[in-house]
RNA sequence: GGUGGGGUACUCAAGUGGCCAACGAGAGCAGACUGUAAAUCUGCCGGUGCAAACCUUCGAAGGUUCGAAUCCUUCCCCCACCA
């Protein structure tokens, strides 16, 4: 089973408190380690919105997300291999993590066609159409070289009934099995077969057929789906685990549209079957009470759109909850977002002219409130793992959550 | 003083007899957003009312008409050019 096995001490997961079903843990990638629990800022397009590399990593990201569907539209795969790979292209020297393009399989269902084979995508860019396969996902995956790589998997909407579910449950099994085939022998290989990879823009200019580097060694993550029918997850999580050594595993196919306690729910099913001793990465959650709920059931990683997209469109999160900056209560305000908050917008701002600068659409002010969204779920995760580490998470979580609920 | 153009809701701006409480845009207000086709999208936006409906509005005042933001008269104000 190659290198989907954890056989390569280049992935490690330590774990070094637990309380209840709660860990504080080290996960160790090629490129650093990253202390669990743990958010990943979503960079689609190689790059977080509006924001720098640097002013991620200066608000505490060790990870970030980015998109094979997405890049393998724009650049290309392969242009973005030929300029070395996405942690060059992108200037990020930590771990990252492509996610599939799976989730467009869902969030794009009207540009798509699902078979068995695959997915036919119809691009946002010219209108092509582009056969999405499980093999396909992993080449490009593998050309973008991201630390780790998640499988193609096929969600559907959180409160979908059973028969639904379980088809796309199924599925992704079956896509699972035939990415960890083409991932083994992609890592096998030792490189990427540039030649066999055909992008939409052709052979990039800079490529090399005969280019001897080596494909960065990667992990691929099993995706668990099945709703929130817990003995499809419970299904997946067998099926998963019974076809190799993975270095994690991802829980999908949550927070999209399913009730919250239905969502809780499944988390603690998943994590009562997941192994103990493996990451898990919980796809998609990243309000911050789904974030110390996601924590509370065991789940060590995180990535979600929301503390980017919600800063950008004027919602800054804070202790007591949300807040729109834009609102007129806050013209006169000279307080800062949050007190004590050490992101930029806090720091150097109050919230009088912050809601100017959204009044006045400066792109600053978009910007200032992504960076405080994401310094506050970083902040939040850390002083989540600081209270597992000192026994005390569970009183600081119930006290966090009733603050924020408010 | 003369000639021409123009005064529409918070602003800009359509509308030249009924389908007009009045197109559209902006501003303002409220809301949505969870593995990003989202610096996006939605709702409200004269007053009262849940609604049906009623009331008050298109510079002012009169008038014509079944009916006027739209036609006529006078007046007020703005702009351009000519004196």
């Amino acid at each position: 089973m190659g290198r989907s096995r954890v056989s390569d001490a280049r992935f490690a997961f330590r774990v070094e408190a637990t309380e209840a079903a709660a860990r504080a843990a080290t996960f160790t990638t090629p490129h650093g380690a990253v202390e669990t629990p743990a958010f990943m800022p979503v960079g689609t397009h190689a790059a977080i919105r509006g924001l720098t590399m640097p002013e991620v990593a200066a608000v505490g990201a060790r990870m970030v997300l980015s998109n094979a569907y997405h890049l393998y539209l724009r650049p290309g795969d392969a242009m973005v291999r030929a300029l070395g790979g996405l942690h060059a292209f992108a200037r990020w020297d930590g771990p990252m993590l492509t996610d599939s393009g799976g989730f467009q399989v869902f969030s794009l269902a009207r540009y798509r066609t699902v078979t068995e084979d695959g997915v036919a995508f119809r691009s946002k860019l010219d209108g092509a159409l582009h056969a999405y396969t499980p093999e396909r996902v992993m080449q490009v995956e593998c050309n973008l070289g991201a630390d780790v790589i998640m499988q193609l998997d096929e969600l559907i909407a959180g409160g979908s009934e059973m028969a639904p579910a379980r088809a796309a449950m199924e599925r992704s099994l079956r896509w699972l099995e035939r990415c960890r085939v083409e991932f083994d022998r992609l890592q096998r290989d030792g490189r990427a077969p540039l030649g066999e990879v055909s992008t939409p823009h052709g052979t990039p200019p800079l490529a090399s057929t005969n280019d001897e580097r080596c494909a960065p060694m990667q992990a691929l993550f099993p995706i668990v789906q099945g709703g929130v029918h817990a003995e499809l997850r419970r299904e997946s999580i067998r099926g998963i685990l019974s076809t190799g050594d993975w270095a994690g595993v991802a829980v999908g196919g949550l927070s999209t549209g399913e009730p919250k306690p239905d969502m809780y729910a499944t988390l603690d099913l998943c994590a009562s079957e997941l192994p103990r001793d493996r990451p898990r990465y919980l796809m998609g959650v990243g309000f911050p009470d789904d974030l110390v709920e996601g924590v509370r059931r065991g789940m060590d990683l995180f990535d979600c759109v929301a503390p980017t997209r919600m800063g950008r469109h004027g919602t800054a999160f804070t202790p007591e909850g949300t807040l729109q900056i834009a609102k007129a209560t806050h013209r006169l305000d000279r307080a800062p977002l949050v007190e004590g908050c050490p992101c930029l917008g806090c720091t150097q701002y109050d919230r009088a002219y912050l809601r100017h600068l959204f009044a006045a659409d400066e792109p600053l002010g978009p910007r200032l409130l992504a960076l405080h969204n994401l310094a506050f779920v970083m902040g939040l995760l850390r002083d989540a793992r600081a209270a597992i580490h000192a026994g005390a998470f569970v009183s600081w979580s119930e006290e966090w959550l009733r603050r924020y609920r408010a």
